[in-house]
DNA sequence: TGTACATCAGTGAACGCGCGTTCACTGATGTAC
DNA sequence: TGTACATCAGTGAACGCGCGTTCACTGATGTAC
């Protein structure tokens, strides 16, 4: 949407339903706060109630319950994340695949560390007793993923990925990765395509353990540099040669 | 502890203190159930009470608060996973380093996909509010990896890594590698153990897409094998070659 | 071996807390004539 | 433009719940002489 459509909009509702949008909006941002804070499992309408200045009756205005809050949430940070993803990969030149790669990986840890309560949601042990409506949360949901297979196609088309001596991909696995082919369209083999899965999993493997704290207080003093060099390795699995 | 010196332990104690070790036994098996249901945040001392057949306050006799019992499970879960790995990799000839490998990823795999509640409490976010005593925690915490380490490191001992293209290691990240080596007397050169330092977190990586429900329900049907296939791969990063 | 005392396990009541959710209500903001 | 009615936002009280933790206590199990 063009920002003068927005506005348009945005003049075409009347002010009550504008007040109700900017309250729902806030609630979403206090909810983020509470988030950060508290932990996904202790995040309770109440508290958000308390934060917005108004009775914990007065919430159910706006949020039927506490897991559609949730839901909310988990859409809002999926959002965020992949916008922020977006920006860092459209910075950088659409011939420099390698680039883009690792500005994926980049904008993935960097926003992670910025969010660790809300990268926690969205990768962390799911929230007990909360099952995300599918409808509403796979779409933002796989926006990143979408993004690397996208940058690895392009390369691929681009004949810009060295074939590397990939293990070969066994029959069953085969019609895994040969509907995710079909389904959108790609150009990549299946061998590499086996392989960016596995670089997809590590990416986040490493951000995770980086972010849940299990590298240990004193091992790694240059955490920069050791995602770099993880990206570099994984650029590599797929044949991208590094800039 | 050999068994004939655990039952001579066993005997030495009076039965007020067996059946004290057993209650706590008890408790930790009870906490476990419950931190499957319900998950770790949810995880509470009256419950524990509840099912143990007792008043909530008795529980206090064995344990001092609801974190001490948090610390109590996760040492257990971080033994009995390491129990699992030593065992796997026990199985496998002490010169069969790829088999090694395979049967260390394997383990970590089929044992957190049996326990998911568990291994997200190692693994997973960190519960909010609780901080895990770096005293008692640590140990128990560092076996798989420190198993991993040993793996590639006797398989370069044994000139059973084909040296592979590795990318190059920043100054600052040596000084880091270089740490780990002499702390604990590796040979295996640093480039090689910057890559496994990249297997390890993509292990787990890949588990806890696995676990965490982030692969959805349809993208893959062939789990075992995309997880073998991963295993390929990140044999071949640190110059295993799969047997 | 028998008694006197100390130790421990478990009880039951209570504290203060926060939670999700419902419901009848007041008052302000919009809409239709 | 002015009035009558409908819609909506927010209130306040209440429901029933589970939680962690403390404390004075009863009774059983151990220990020392």
């Amino acid at each position: 949407m063009s920002d003068a459509a927005a506005e348009a909009e945005t003049a075409r509702r009347t002010p009550r339903e504008r007040a109700r949008a900017q309250t729902i909006a806030d609630i979403v941002l206090l909810g983020r706060d509470h988030l950060a804070t508290h932990g996904a499992a202790a995040l309770s309408l109440r508290a958000v109630a308390r934060d917005l200045g108004v009775v914990s009756s007065a919430v159910y205005r706006y949020v039927a319950n506490r897991d559609e809050l949730l839901t909310l949430l988990l859409v809002d940070a999926y959002g965020e994340l992949g916008d922020a993803v977006d920006k860092a990969v459209d910075a950088v030149p659409s011939g420099d695949h390698a680039g883009r790669f690792r500005a994926l990986g980049r904008a993935v840890r960097d926003w992670a560390l910025r969010e660790p309560a809300r990268y926690g949601l969205l990768f962390g042990s799911p929230v007990p007793g909360y099952q995300a409506p599918a409808g509403r949360t796979t779409m933002p949901g796989t926006r990143v993923v979408f993004r690397l297979i996208s940058i690895f196609d392009a390369a691929h088309r681009d004949g810009a990925l060295v074939p590397a001596a990939s293990a070969a991909v066994v029959p069953s696995l085969s019609a895994d990765f040969d509907a995710i082919r079909t389904e959108l369209g790609l150009a990549v083999p299946r061998e590499i395509l086996a392989n960016g899965a596995l670089v997809w999993t590590s990416i986040f493997g490493a951000v995770s353990f980086e972010v849940f704290g299990q590298y240990g207080p004193d091992t790694f003093s240059a955490r920069d540099e050791l995602f770099e060099h993880h990206l570099t390795v994984l650029a590599g699995l797929v044949g991208l040669r590094s800039s």
